[in-house]
DNA sequence: CTGAAAGCGCTAACAG
DNA sequence: CTGTTAGCGCTTTCAG
């Protein structure tokens, strides 16, 4: 547990001075080949890792993004994140990676922790941040926002059209003859009110409004559970359920399963995400996919172009696709 | 984008030096109570932030711990970050979060970056890290890692006992009258060796040697989709397939599925993590649990033992219990 | 109780 | 090509 050898240190076994064995290190072509290799034979010998936060406070920038993550259960932000760190590592970039745990108010104190690093950019991924305090953040530094549209000059946008993954969702029940259609939505989760919205216009779109339930929900497992326990429990039982995500999904199925209601003879059953969950054929999920590692890499593309001095807002919406899996069948006759 | 406030400023708009400053945000007795509000008022006001840079470099110390998570696809991973994140925030230390993605050499390079942060000490969790590796590691700073035995002085290690956990799956199976099972191994991974010697001495224990079979895999669900292909092509098919863990688990019930094999009806199928997905009653996978937040947990309340200046070994086994659900039963007769 | 001064490890002009 | 000189924003003795 000694002393970390610092600059000073590798700069005297190469016999240089700091400034040069500085940028030596960095490959910089100021420096003769010859007393590059020799700074860089006494760093490794040394074991020399740049001390960061010094690198950092002397240079003004720390060459790191802050990566805000709503959620490490649910596998689809760690799809979003697969391609965010694509496109950072693409980038000869540095992250640190957060997330909320729970309750809301730590989100604040979350993005207070990556703005304490000094991070160069912000991604916010599927955050419920109010969107005025996540305009602030962005006002302090470029943040891009994944997952929910929010209308701020300062904020950039990268998200799913979801009216459109919506529309997919109810055209393909519709198609297969279903008319009355239970959404169980999001709740206070980010993005549900756009899924919630999308679902009543696109049954409004076939002319089934009145056939659409709504029940309020949450992104978890546990929320489709009670979601599916309170809309079957009516006496007019909707033949289909869209489920606000997959999450949702499976606790749907799950509660279906307990009770003996099969899948999907007698209730159709739709998520959202298309993770790895839904993709097992025990499971079989019909669902929405919204190219995750894609939503996450264009995250970082638009947050780099802020970072260049673009100024105006850019909000990038991906197209979903239908995955057609064996949840989802004709009604009962 | 303006300057951010430094403590500069907010001692200017109290009135005071910058030393008072600082003393007074971190709530010193040494400064008059009335002062200290006049200062924070002024932090508040000015939305002053730290830099954390220029307070570690100052202070050497960075109140950080480096976590370094394997794969944060496997829910597992995020059930012990959920007990790591719990302990740190009691004990007030902020932390830093890594994972190596895809390859083996990436483990290096995470942790480099760990260092480069100057982290108070790192938690490694299940991480393929050479044993030299993770000592060289650790006699730089305090380091635990989770899931894996590592013989050092050095290191201290916090792991599920495996050898009891296989021998509970096992006697499980075997009560139920299964003679002739499998074991879809983790390959590569962290602790695949010690589950597959755990599988292979606990069939020794009850005389079933033989009737054992070890099919090399990995901790995906790919490898144990691709296993149980193994596992059931040979003549000799077994009647109980026990996964190195649920997501091998998960990929064999998939197979099963597809060719037709009812589960638990002609072939049992044991897990190991307790995951969510296990839980779920449409999958209802019996699996060994391994309390995975108590294992966070318990690795954060070690490393600040050893942080605080314990220099021996500290080796902390858990038990598993096993959790019955509806993938295992007696065989065809 | 408060302030002055030194310095953490590094980068970035600016000279030689 | 190489070295000198200032800081970056903060903490921390050490004196008042």
């Amino acid at each position: 547990m000694t002393r970390r050898p610092t600059l000073e240190d590798v700069a005297a076994k190469a016999g240089v001075s700091r400034a040069l064995a500085s940028l030596g290190l960095k490959d910089s072509s100021r420096v003769a080949a010859a007393t590059r290799r020799r700074i860089r034979a006494a760093a490794d010998e040394l074991g020399y890792l740049p001390n960061l936060a010094a690198q950092n406070l002397a240079s003004h920038r720390t060459g790191t993004i802050g990566v805000l993550l709503n959620d490490l259960h649910n596998p689809f932000f760690a799809e979003v994140f697969d391609g965010i760190a694509a496109a950072l590592e693409k980038h000869d970039l540095k992250w640190v990676l957060t997330t909320a745990r729970d309750v809301r108010s730590n989100e604040q104190r979350s993005i207070d922790a990556l703005l304490a690093h000094r991070v160069d950019g912000i991604v916010l991924v599927s955050t419920r941040l109010p969107a005025a305090a996540a305009a602030a953040v962005a006002k302090t530094v470029p943040t891009v926002v994944v997952g929910r549209a929010l209308r701020s000059r300062f904020v950039d946008c990268v998200l799913t059209d979801d009216a459109a993954g919506c529309q997919l969702a109810v055209d393909h029940l519709v198609a297969l003859g279903h008319e009355r259609i239970a959404h169980i939505d999001g709740g206070p989760g980010a993005g549900a009110a756009a899924r919630r919205r999308g679902f009543e216009s696109a049954m409004r779109h076939v002319g089934l409004s009145e056939r659409a339930t709504v029940v309020a929900g949450d992104f978890t497992e546990a929320a489709g559970f009670e979601g599916a326990e309170r809309v079957f429990r009516g006496d007019t039982q909707p033949t289909a359920v869209f489920a606000a995500n997959d999450l949702v999904a499976m606790g749907v199925l799950d509660k279906l399963g307990s009770t003996g209601i099969r899948v999907p003879e007698q209730v159709s059953v739709i998520g959202y995400d298309n993770t790895a969950i839904s993709r097992l054929t025990t499971v079989a999920l019909t669902t929405v996919d919204q190219s995750s590692p894609l939503l996450g890499s264009t995250a970082v593309e638009v947050l780099l172009e802020r970072i260049g001095g673009r100024s105006g807002q850019r909000m990038e919406l991906l197209q979903p696709t239908l995955v057609q899996r064996r949840t989802t069948a004709p009604p009962p006759t």
